[in-house]
Order: structure tokens, then sequence, then C-alpha cells
DNA sequence: GTTCCGCATGAATCGATAG
DNA sequence: ACTATCGATTCATGCGGAA
């Protein structure tokens, strides 16, 4: 690693994304993970992008993000299009065209299903309870850790597994074919399985008193499931500091940048907050040896 | 309604869709669901479309149905892209665009969340157990009669909602319609509230004979949502004919068109086994009278 | 009649193999 | 090289037969 990034390690840069982005060395991070400004057509709104404008306003930004990621890492864009004049706009949808464009591959969308959703009644629609988790990559080959977000297997196979027949046991060691002891793995294995593409997370942020746009759990699935401990996450639009704590929690290094000073600072007392709470575990965990 | 119109009434006209649909007169329908064939690039495929002819495969359709659609009606969507070579196509989200053009509003995006998806493990994605389901309109005010699709209320309730199978739904549906009056529609008011743009509903499994793209439910829900009873539903994809029973179900009528005789068959087959087990219900809803 | 258990089967996707 | 086909992987559910 370079000398100028290890002194961007784990900090958070004050300053406009695209120009903070160009200071970044080439293909450095193994997962970007950021939930960008929504697009508002209010004026006088925080870091609000007019709706016309936002694809124009966003590409730059994905180029360089394109540039420092690595070869096999991942880019997740958190996103979800406003709606306007009783339509759901297009920009999302556009500025996926036009990354590809740019060379970006576009590899998968997850649903963010947010099981408590703001609520609200309209006419002519129903509460909003999902967001886009669009997964893009450099290249086709990329760095997965699925093993890393396994989930327990569903309830029905309580039952079910409870009370493996004779024929289930001969039919998994049919079906596993080479090798021995392999019976026993895939047993214990069935008690977790591979999540799908959809996210069943709740919208309630870990932080009480500081609003974040999403709970610490979502990027800590993606980067779970895209780094290893160690790797480097940046988030171009860091906010309150969600991605960070994630990071902290997992062990991985990070790079934020936040345009508002007041947004760099609630973030910076989050993690002064997390330190604080890990600073007597450490010392568990140091008399524990 | 015209005459032309009324010999078409609840019957399944076998040819290609697009001819079909430019014998129906203007603004007739009141709610358009269709789960058109999947783009596919293997060759030898039942109905495949290749992806890069897809969207230009689809635009007179979808011009064909917003004539044939009432002013106040809405068209829903049902479809996924494929995945080609590592990635997400974009076919679906350029045809939004092109609709737009056409004059269709992109009114929303419903997500039909599977849970019981295909399996299967992959080194570079998970299993896809979601679908769209666009919601497109010809104006900003369309008809939409959200109290039929409330859901119980509560965790408990959402657990055993969660775990309703297409034909426990059905069979609630039923229950609802006997006719219990005002005592049921005031404790719908204080136990039942309004859903979300995501819907949980298990695919199908285990038909005998055919393979059913999408459950009973999945039309239902939207018919409840945009239709009243006596009103007009169009499938110009009908397949086996699972629209067809979600209308014989909820007293709707449909118009149906599908290009393949089997399947034509199939429905046929479908309908009338409706009619038969339904035979009997009339029978004892007769005597209660 | 219920409840339980065994089994088949998906609007899938990738990588290897064959033409 | 490039394309077409095939086998392997995997989990939630409905259905049918058995207890």
């Amino acid at each position: 690693m370079t000398v100028e990034m290890t002194a961007l390690l784990d900090r958070i840069i004050q300053g406009d994304a695209l120009t903070c982005l160009r200071s970044l060395p080439d293909c450095c991070i193994d997962l970007v993970f950021t939930s960008p400004p929504y697009a508002d057509n209010r004026k006088n709104t925080y870091k609000g992008i007019p709706i016309a404008e936002y694809v124009d306003w966003f590409l730059p930004l994905s180029l360089e993000l394109k540039r420092v990621l690595k070869n096999d890492g991942t880019f997740v864009l958190n996103i979800k299009e406003r709606t306007e004049d009783g339509e759901r706009q297009t920009y999302v949808i556009e500025l996926i065209l036009e990354m590809k464009k740019q060379g970006w591959l576009w590899t998968e969308e997850f649903i963010w299903c947010k099981k408590n959703c703001y609520p609200g009644k309209w006419p002519n629609r129903f509460r909003d309870s999902w967001e886009r988790c669009l997964q893009f990559n450099k290249q086709k080959s990329f760095k997965m850790y699925q093993e890393a977000v396994m989930v327990p297997i569903g309830d029905w196979s309580k039952r079910r597994l409870s009370k493996l027949s004779a024929t289930d046991l001969r039919r998994d060691e049919s079906r596993v074919g080479s090798g021995f002891g392999k019976n026993v793995s895939n047993w214990l294995g069935k008690q977790y399985v591979y999540p799908t593409n959809v996210l069943h997370l709740p919208t309630e942020c870990a932080n009480r008193g500081h609003s974040a746009s999403f709970p610490v759990s979502l990027p800590a699935w993606f980067i779970k499931l895209f780094t290893q401990e160690e790797d480097l996450v940046l988030d171009p639009f860091m906010g309150s500091g969600t991605t960070a704590i994630a990071c902290l929690d997992l062990g991985r290094h990070y790079v934020g940048i936040e345009a508002m000073e007041s947004y760099q600072k609630l973030a910076h007392e989050s993690i002064e907050r997390w330190r604080a709470a890990n600073r007597s575990n450490s010392r568990q965990m140091a008399l524990w040896k």
C-alpha cells in the first residue's frame, strides 16, 4: 500500500466527492458501498441533486470509482428513484445504461426489503418498502465470500430434518460421490443455507438520535460478502458514518468522503463512541489471553 | 359494451397476440395483467424472444394495449430480465424508457418476492428470488381499490400471512366474499392495514402436467386492487390460464389471448375444472338464500 | 378425517464439453 | 475462436400415500 494511501486509512476526508476521489490512487479499493444523495427537485434542500441533472452529475463519480476500484472488487450502489408527478422517475435506470457505456458490468440487482418502512397513505400508491442495491463490477470474475452471509435454514426443515430417514441419509451419501467425511459436513451444512438476492432488513439504524439513511446491517452484509478482514472499503458519501461503523465492526479498513462538515462531525462522534465501547472489550479480550 | 366485445367475453382467443389485440375495440379493458414470454437467446426454445430483439418485439404490443385500455385503467407487466454472460441484461429497463415515449406513465414498480425460488449455487451470484411487476397507466388518476388488498396487522399475523400458501389465500378470499356484511368490514378496518409495494407469494410448484409461470394469487392481488366485480381483465399471453382462474374466483370478466394451441387447451381444462368445482358451491349458495 | 413423511419439481445459472 | 448443449448445484413447497 502506498504511503499516500496509508495516510487516508480509516479516515473521513472532508470535501467534494469528485475532487477527493481524484486524489486516490488507482485500483486500491476492494469494495465501494454508498448511498448517494437522492435526487430532489425542490430547491434549498441539503445535497439534493435536480432529477434532470442526476445522471450527468453521477457519471464522473462512477468513472472515478471504476478507476480506484481493484479489478476484482465490487461497487454496490444503494439507491431508489423518487416519485414525481405521480410517476417513478427514470434517472436510476438511465444511470445503469450509462454506467455500462463506461465499461461497468451490471452484475446483479439486490432488493433491500425494508421490514418497517415509512408510514403513510396515498390514494394512488402504497408505502414504498424496498430499495435497489445495484451491483457493478469491472470484470466477470470478482471476489465473493458467500459463506460469510449464510442464513439459518427455514423453519420447515426443523420438522423435516429432525428425523432424517434412512433413505434421506442414503440419498445424501450417493450424491456426494467422491471422498469420505463429506457426509457429516453435508449434514452440518444443512443448518445454514445461502441467501437469495432479496435482503430483509429493518430500517432502524443502530445509533439512536442520529439519522442514517440505511441501517448498519445493510453495508455490513455487502462488506461480509465482498471483502475479507483488513480489506479496504470506500464510501464516497459517508453521511453520518454508517459504513465506517460497519467496517469497524467487521475489522475492515475504510475511507470515507463527506462534503458536509456537520455530517463529518457526526460520523466522527459515532466512530469515537464505537471505539470507546470497544476499548473495554479489547481489555477483556486481552485478559482472556 | 359493444356486440363484438360481448362475443369475446370470458373467452380465450387463439392466435398471435398483436393480431388479436388489433381486433379489440378502443378503451374497453379495465386491467391488463400479463407475463409475456421471457427473453431467451437459446434457439429452439418455445416462444423465446432473442434478447436483442425483445424491446422491438414488445413495443407494438404495448401500443395496442394502450389503445384498448380504458383511460383510468391499469397495465401490470410481470417480467424479470435474464442473466447472460454474467450480467443482468438491460432489455426490461430499456422497455420502460421506450414505453414512456409511447405515452405510458410508469406509475410504480412492485416487487414479487418468491420465497421458494429456483435452487442452485454459483460462485458469483445467489438464487434469484424476485420479479418485477411494473405498473403503467395512461393518466395520472386511475381506479384503485386499496381496501380490497388489506393485510392482517401485527407480528403474529404477519408470520401467519407469510406462511399462507396460494390455496390458503384463495380460501381466505372465498370466506371473505361469503357475505358476513358489515361485521366483517368493521373487523377488517381495525385488524387490517394497507400492504406495501412488496408482495410475498410462493411460486406454485408440483403442478401436474404444465408449468404455471406464476401463482393465481399474483394476478388475483392486482385484480382486486385495480378492478371491481364485473370489470374486464385482459391477458394477451394467457398461457395455461392462471389469470382467467383468478378472474373466475373474483367475479371479473376476462379476455385471453394465447398463440399456442396446446396452452389454450390447458387453459380451457383449468377453467372447466374450476366451473365443475364451483357448480356445487353455487347450489349451496342458492340454498342459503 | 387428521397428521406426518417421502418425493418431485421449479420462467435459474455456470462451467465444462462437444461440434 | 465461437457457439450450442449438458450436467451439477440447491431449497421451499404441494401432493399423494401411509400411519
